[in-house]
Order: structure tokens, then sequence, then C-alpha cells
DNA sequence: GCCAACGTTGGC
DNA sequence: GCCAACGTTGGC
């Protein structure tokens, strides 16, 4: 098993948002870069994600999801009304994948940026702190043993 | 709202 | 294939 790190703005849609919905899982799309996308293809049924909440007053991991469909055609890439929209994306050989993730649980409390930031010796190579914004993100088991460690 | 850090695009 | 210009992300 595999675990992740997915960002989302909790104004657009936070971690409470995929608890209250129906079966309370969600299409995770609009990842439109291209490492981001790679991640969401390597995602196997019931691998873990921490939700993370960026742009927003406290950034930081607020709860866990599980990945429960891997990934598929987003469709938002074909719909000329959405803002995903991508013309160039062939129909034969579609660019943009997206996954479904289904809600675990929320942390008891919301392990912020800055505490990761402050342990960033105990948590080693640690892709949200380096490779800029990248959404959608590996984490090693070790890692994430280490932060829910902190919870 | 600013701006640094990246990623992507496109001219050459 | 280089790289400047441009766009986006996301912390502050």
């Amino acid at each position: 098993m595999n675990y992740w790190l997915m960002k989302s703005e909790p104004d657009e849609f936070g971690i409470h948002d995929l608890r209250d919905r129906p079966r309370q899982t969600e299409m995770w799309d609009g990842v439109r870069n291209y490492s981001a996308r790679n991640h969401l293809r390597a995602m196997r049924k019931g691998d873990l994600a921490f939700f993370y909440h960026s742009s927003c007053e406290i950034p930081g991991i607020a709860g866990i999801c599980e990945i429960a469909r891997e990934a598929y055609p987003d469709p938002r890439q074909f719909e000329k009304a959405s803002n995903y929209f991508d013309a160039a994306s062939p129909k034969d050989n579609p660019r943009w994948s997206a996954v479904d993730v289904k809600f675990v649980r929320e942390l008891k409390r919301v392990i912020t940026l800055q505490e990761l930031r402050d342990n960033a010796s105990r948590l080693g190579d640690f892709p949200l702190f380096k490779r800029g914004r990248l959404s959608v993100l590996p984490v090693t088991a070790a890692q994430w043993r280490e932060i829910l460690s902190r919870e």
C-alpha cells in the first residue's frame, strides 16, 4: 500500500465536505499538472492519503481519505464550460486523470505546515517542502507514521 | 494582495 | 533543445 498527500482549498472543498458527501466519496478532478497527474495514475485502490488544506488561515493536514477508485479520464477536460476544459486533450487518449476518494476520518487536530516544517529533520526528504506547488504528492510509510504520531 | 518558486509554452 | 516569457500555486 502507498501513501499520498492531496491538497485542496477548504473554501472550495474541505475534509468536512468530503465527510458530508453521499457515500462520503467524491471525484478528485481538476489536476492539471503532469507530475501530479502521474501520481494520481500510480494510486491503487485502498491507498491512503492525507487531506491537506491549502490557501487558508492555517494550512496543514486536516484528515485522511482513501483511494476508492483508481485513475480514470477526468470528465472536466471535455466540458467546454468547465474551468478545467482542455481543448488539446485527445478523446482517444485523454490527457488528464481523476480518482475517487472516500472519507476515512478527520485528524483530532490539524497538523500545521508550520509544525511539519519545525520537524523537517524527522521527516527527511518531504516533497511538500520542496517540489514547488505540487497538489498530489507521495508520502513514505515512515513519514506517514511520523506525522500521525504527532496527532 | 504580494511575490517566490516552479511549471508550461512557444519562438528560434 | 534552449530559454525567455508567461501563468499558477500557495504561504505569508
